[in-house]
DNA sequence: CAAGGGTACTCGGTTCGTTCCGG
DNA sequence: CCCGGAACGAACCGAGTACCCTT
């Protein structure tokens, strides 16, 4: 086992040595900071995590590093001990080999137990790992089978056997096996018909029989057209239908064990492909971009790529970006060249060499005047052009699926345009292309029309790919990245995939104690692979990390997990650890944690010289490792399903230990900070807002304002009462002016006071003339604006008057009373208290973003659970959108469901 | 495996358009 | 009742994860 480093890879600069002597450990001992340039100070309160802390909570912080969400849940599962049967065999592996590889024979040993009949309706889970290839054959075999006859149990026979012919007709056989074989051949000798035929009636999910009176059909999209709209049937559906709650069409796919586990994800598939941006429509004559200030012309390909840029001018953050500009350019002068070079006015030839001669304000100016006129139009034009692309768009925006009709989330083709690219990519600025026809792979069912192609043009491939969830797909040229049109979110294949996401989140409750204390225990491993890939697996679990998978020179400089280098991590003794990095999307994540002293250990271990920045620190972990690894705990098993189950498991307890008190909007205050505790946990961050600080201040002001008023109306009590009798009783402090107000601040907030009525007053006044004036009448005198601006006025003079008498307030309103003011006084009380909450709650979620977990993460049955439970109706939490997206949720669970 | 290309899917912040709300 | 801006939601499209296959 030669450890020398001349055999690593050539980017690998530095590695670990394979194995760990005591003597290693002894020296991590040593409490050396192995990192210089720590700040100090900033202490995290945080449980230590020891190897008792099996199932310790989450805990994680975020920007700052002030602040720590820690939750207690310790909460056990027992009934894992008995489904673990792998751990102890990789235990007793470990500590006779020395090799790193001790998790390959495990799988064969870990596999066989886990197909039985009783799963195959529940699991869900279909990717078993490579290697396994004649077990998964078998796995696949027993499964469908067990399928097979269960669908044919169910009481829509035909509709579901039907189907089965129908997949079985159509794929390449090669996985048939004879049980299968007997029952297809029965069903085909049955009723066997072509595909075509059966979308008269029977095609038709069975229990929309049952009506049997308006199962019609009719074809999407303007039928006159008729080019693309040939295939895509819908039922006709009136408006009302839908909202009818129509229990007999619903499909309840959550319910249908049986179906959803193959790896077939349609049966039949109609669509009518994707809608192409508009072609490039060259500028009018008299709008040209200036070279060295002279207008030049160029082709239309050309000047697509000026105007591309010329339009945002008003984004200076891309378009003095040097390397946004270095890209554009580039590609700017290569289609100059491809297509000929500018000419001026009189058709001379006109090099463009500098950058820094283009003048694009023309064009700037153009779009931005087309912009505003576009805005500027009347409501009724805008509504009708809106209308008008919608019919164009309508018969792209759904598909049938199977028989059913879903909607497609992204139908339309990307437009070209530049490259942005998040952080500091190295690309942006590029010019994407327009993408052709000949570049789109189209993905349909064999039986179903294939959508046409623009005239003279036609797709680079029609694909039936029933394994496959795609509509369309083509890949861009900047990344060489693939795009797919799929279904929308709210789609029965979105929100099985998203159904079997959370419950494979679940699942991993059943075994996260095992694999707590197996990492813990291999934190110690002297087999380094296994010691790294330990300390990997714990800080995903604690911290929420992503995988980390490599990433290429082309590509923006963000890590993960396995791919943190040595800079991205700082050790402060005794234990703890600051993260900073930048993570997908170029989001910087910067933590301050304290970990458990092995694994404070073990990083300083992996950062040991010779390695320096740049070098990796987990040198001997690779994503797919890592996740072949956990895949041993639990099939499907990988990193990122611990983000998914450390957000809902966290939002579970926060909102389990929650108090169902206080009004509706209370609770979803609160429902809302748990909400944000889960994105500070997976650091779904945004950038604060250009105009929080202003609306802060704003909100400051209100408060102070309010503050004001009490101030007033218990000075008012004064009025009444004996003061030195009323201060007594309500102690000195009770009437002093609020704290951080003074003298001066009175008398600016007066005059504010008295202004912002007269403001009021004018405006009023003014919009009453018009339309008097509109109406044909005639405007009231500036004598009535005098007369109303009196109650300023009248204000003005109070305030005069009250500062002449040192400030003392006569006692205002009808028949005023102590009891009365101080009435008014709570109720300033309550309205101060909401404002410094919203307040709170504005200054805590400036800069986290609160989507993403809500539609990612969290298990959509939580909130629901939540929302029964509280009585809080569900719109509160989830919107129009997300309603539809989680209706498998909304419709399936009781108020007793646990996560 | 390893390394690397290829593919398909989820996740993610920003932008853009619409709605809502306080004044 | 209207207006402006903030809040909200949908659209957009880029960036990850994960796993496959090949050499």
């Amino acid at each position: 086992m030669s450890d020398s480093e001349d055999d690593r890879p050539l980017k690998a600069k530095a590695k670990s040595k394979d194995t760990i002597s005591k003597a290693d450990d002894a020296a991590m001992d040593k409490q050396i900071p192995t990192n210089g340039h720590v700040n100090p100070g900033i202490s995290i309160a945080m449980g230590p995590v020891t190897d008792m802390d099996v199932d310790k909570p989450i805990t994680n912080g975020h920007t700052n590093g002030k602040r720590k969400v820690s939750l207690a849940n310790g909460k056990s599962y027992k009934d894992d001990s008995d489904s673990d049967d792998d751990v102890p065999l990789q235990k007793k592996r470990k500590t006779n080999t020395a090799s790193s590889d001790d998790d390959v024979p495990l799988k064969k040993i870990v596999k066989p137990p886990k197909v039985t009949a009783a799963m195959v309706g529940e699991e869900s889970d279909d990717d078993v790992p490579i290697g396994q290839k004649l077990q998964q054959e078998k796995e696949k075999i027993e499964k469908k089978a067990a399928n097979e006859a269960k669908a044919l149990r169910r009481k829509d026979k035909t509709n579901d056997a039907k189907r089965k012919i129908k997949k079985q007709a159509d794929s390449d056989d090669d996985d048939d096996k004879p049980l299968i074989k007997k029952q297809k051949t029965a069903l085909l000798n049955k009723e066997a018909k072509p595909i075509k035929k059966e979308e008269s009636d029977d095609d038709v999910p069975l229990k929309k029989k049952a009506p049997a009176k308006k199962v019609k059909k009719e074809v999407v999209g303007p039928v006159k057209k008729g080019k693309t709209t040939g295939t895509v049937k819908q039922e006709e559906k009136s408006a009302d239908d839908e909202e009818a709650e129509d229990e007999e069409e619903e499909y309840r796919w959550w319910e249908d064990q049986a179906k959803g586990d193959g790896t077939v994800k349609w049966n039949t598939l109609e669509h009518n492909g994707v809608v192409f941006p508009p072609e490039y429509e060259p500028l009018p004559k008299h709008v040209k971009m200036l070279y060295d200030k002279m207008p030049v012309t160029m082709k239309p390909d050309a000047e697509e790529i000026a105007y591309a840029f010329g339009s945002m001018l008003s984004s200076a953050h891309n378009v003095e970006n040097p390397t946004f500009r270095k890209n554009f350019f580039a590609d700017f002068k290569d289609m100059l060249d491809e297509t000929g070079h500018a000419k001026d006015k009189d058709g001379n030839t006109i090099k463009i060499k500098q950058l820094e001669k283009c003048d694009f304000q023309p064009i700037f100016d153009h779009v931005d005047a087309e912009r505003s006129a576009k805005k500027a139009l009347p409501a009724a034009d805008k509504k009708k052009l809106k209308a008008e692309k919608d019919e164009k768009e309508a018969a792209f925006m759904y598909c049938m699926w199977d028989g059913r009709k879903q909607k497609v989330g992204n139908f339309r083709v990307e437009p070209p345009g530049l490259f942005r690219g998040r952080g500091e990519h190295p690309k942006t600025g590029k010019f994407k292309k327009r993408v052709t026809p000949e570049q789109i792979t189209i993905n349909i069912g064999k039986e179903a029309m294939v959508p046409k192609p623009p005239d003279g043009h036609s797709w680079k491939e029609v694909k039936h790919d029933k394994e496959g969830t795609w509509l369309a797909m083509w890949q861009e040229n900047i990344n060489g990245a693939y795009k797919y049109v799929m279904l929308a979110a709210n789609s029965d294949i979105k929100g099985k995939s998203d159904f079997k996401k959370f419950e494979k989140a679940r699942e991993l409750k059943k075994h996260i104690d095992t694999i707590r204390k197996d990492y813990h225990q291999e934190l110690r491993s002297d087999v380094m692979a296994t010691r790294q890939r330990a300390t990997a697996v714990y800080l995903i679990d604690q911290f929420a990390l992503r995988a980390g998978n490599e990433k290429g020179e082309e590509e923006a400089d963000t890590v993960g997990c396995c791919s943190l280098k040595f800079e991205h991590v700082t050790l402060r003794p005794p234990e703890t650890v600051i993260f900073d990095f930048l993570g997908k999307d170029s989001i910087r994540f910067y933590d301050e944690v304290k970990v458990d002293a092995q694994v404070f250990k073990n990083l300083k271990l992996f950062k040991r010289a010779p390695k320096t920045e740049g070098d990796e620190i987990f040198d001997r972990l690779t994503t797919s490792g890592l996740n072949k690894h956990l895949s041993n705990y639990m099939q499907g098993l990988t990193a990122k399903v611990f983000r998914t189950y450390n957000a809902s498991w966290t939002m579970a307890n926060l909102l389990r230990d929650m108090k169902a008190e206080g009004t509706v909007a209370n609770k979803v205050l609160a429902y809302n900070a748990a909400n944000r505790k889960v994105a500070i946990l997976c650091n779904h961050k945004r950038t604060v807002a250009a105009t929080h600080g202003a609306q802060m201040e704003k909100m400051e002001g209100r408060i102070d304002g309010l503050r004001y008023q009490q101030y007033r109306l218990k000075q008012q009590m004064l009025d009444l009462e004996t003061p030195a009798k009323l201060k007594k009783k309500r102690g000195e402090a009770y009437f002093a002016l609020p704290e951080g107000l003074d003298e001066e601040w009175v008398a600016k907030h007066q005059e504010a006071l008295v202004e912002e009525t007269r403001d009021k007053i004018r405006k009023k006044f003014e919009k009453e003339n018009e339309k008097l004036a509109a109406e044909g009448q005639k405007e009231m005198k500036g004598k009535e604006l005098e007369e109303r601006m009196e109650v300023a006025d009248e204000m003005e003079a109070k305030f005069k008057r009250e500062h002449k008498k040192g400030g003392k307030i006569e006692a205002e309103g009808k028949g005023p009373t102590v009891e009365k003011l101080e009435a008014g006084v709570e109720k300033l009380d309550t309205r101060i208290a909401t404002l410094k909450i919203q307040s709170e709650d504005r200054e805590s979620n400036k800069e986290v973003a609160l989507g993403t977990s809500k539609i990612n993460y969290i298990d959509p049955r939580l909130t629901v659970v939540f929302s029964k439970k509280f009585d809080v109706p569900i719109e509160r939490f989830f919107s129009k959108t997300l309603r539809e997206k989680f209706d498998w949720a909304i419709k399936s669970v009781e108020e007793d469901w646990e996560f």
